[in-house]
DNA sequence: AAATCGTACAACCGCTATAGT
DNA sequence: CACTATAGCGGTTGTACGATT
């Protein structure tokens, strides 16, 4: 018949903590440490489950966390650790200390993923996507502009051009090709990793501007030979 | 000023892994 | 070995709040 629940729930207090309650299980908690989550919450008077308390004090009472914005290194970090151990939230946290699991999972799908997106790389491979439009930027139509948060942005249509033909296809390539995988030009700095700055260059506007200055170096993040490896530029 | 929308993040749910009996 | 309890994990949802209309 399955397991059974990890608490019964009736009766017992969900939602939002009080400032009430996080005094009580911190107090709890400082005075008689963690043994037995079950037991916690009617020891420290909760009407809370065992797992609830859990979460509270893990993601957000633990004297040992660390508050505040997590910076560019660590989100670089985070894209690095993401791509090599996938949805692995606690393994990637474990790098982190002082940050939870659910921070960095919460991070990631609300800004990691939509900047990868944006910049046309698959957040669960990684990899450049080429073959369609990003699915954000198609709201039915096929030269749809890229929007950032639903606010339209300042891409004219010849930067919104650049994104989609120097960027990753030659620029002499022909109108079947469309569909092929894009060459990366072998000059100057860019030799040999995607680079990233003629691209940022290309959608220099307001709008990227903003999501460049906080996003960490793509030559370090997708090397040349990391995509050709995964298949992006096969 | 009010209504609506979008975002960020806390919290919950359900499943799996592991330890204990 | 089988079963149960508990902890941990990842996906998803709910909601507060700021921005925009």
């Amino acid at each position: 018949m399955g397991r059974r629940p990890c608490c019964d729930n009736s009766g017992l207090k969900r939602g939002p903590w009080t400032a009430e309650e996080d005094q009580k299980l911190i107090s709890f908690i400082l005075n008689n440490g963690i043994h037995r989550w079950r037991l916690v919450p009617k020891l420290a008077g909760l009407m809370r489950c065992g797992k609830s308390c859990r979460l509270r004090w893990t993601n957000y009472l633990r004297p040992d966390l660390k508050r505040g914005a997590i910076s560019e290194e660590e989100e670089n970090q985070i894209i690095q650790l993401h791509s090599s151990l996938g949805n692995r939230w606690s393994k990637i946290a474990s790098h982190f200390p002082g940050r939870t699991d659910n921070e960095i999972k919460n991070h990631w799908n609300t800004r990691i993923k939509k900047k990868l997106e944006l910049l046309r790389v698959d957040p669960a491979t990684h990899q450049l996507i080429i073959n369609q439009q990003p699915e954000r930027y198609d709201h039915g139509h096929a030269d749809a502009r890229p929007q950032a948060e639903g606010k339209s942005t300042d891409v004219s249509e010849d930067e919104f051009g650049l994104m989609h033909s120097s960027i990753w296809m030659p620029s002499d390539r022909s109108s079947n090709e469309e569909e092929t995988i894009p060459q990366v030009k072998s000059s100057g700095s860019c030799s040999s990793s995607f680079c990233a700055s003629s691209m940022a260059s290309a959608l220099d506007t307001e709008e990227t501007k903003l999501c460049y200055d906080s996003f960490p170096p793509w030559e370090a993040m997708y090397p040349f030979e990391d995509l050709v490896l995964h298949g992006s530029l096969l």
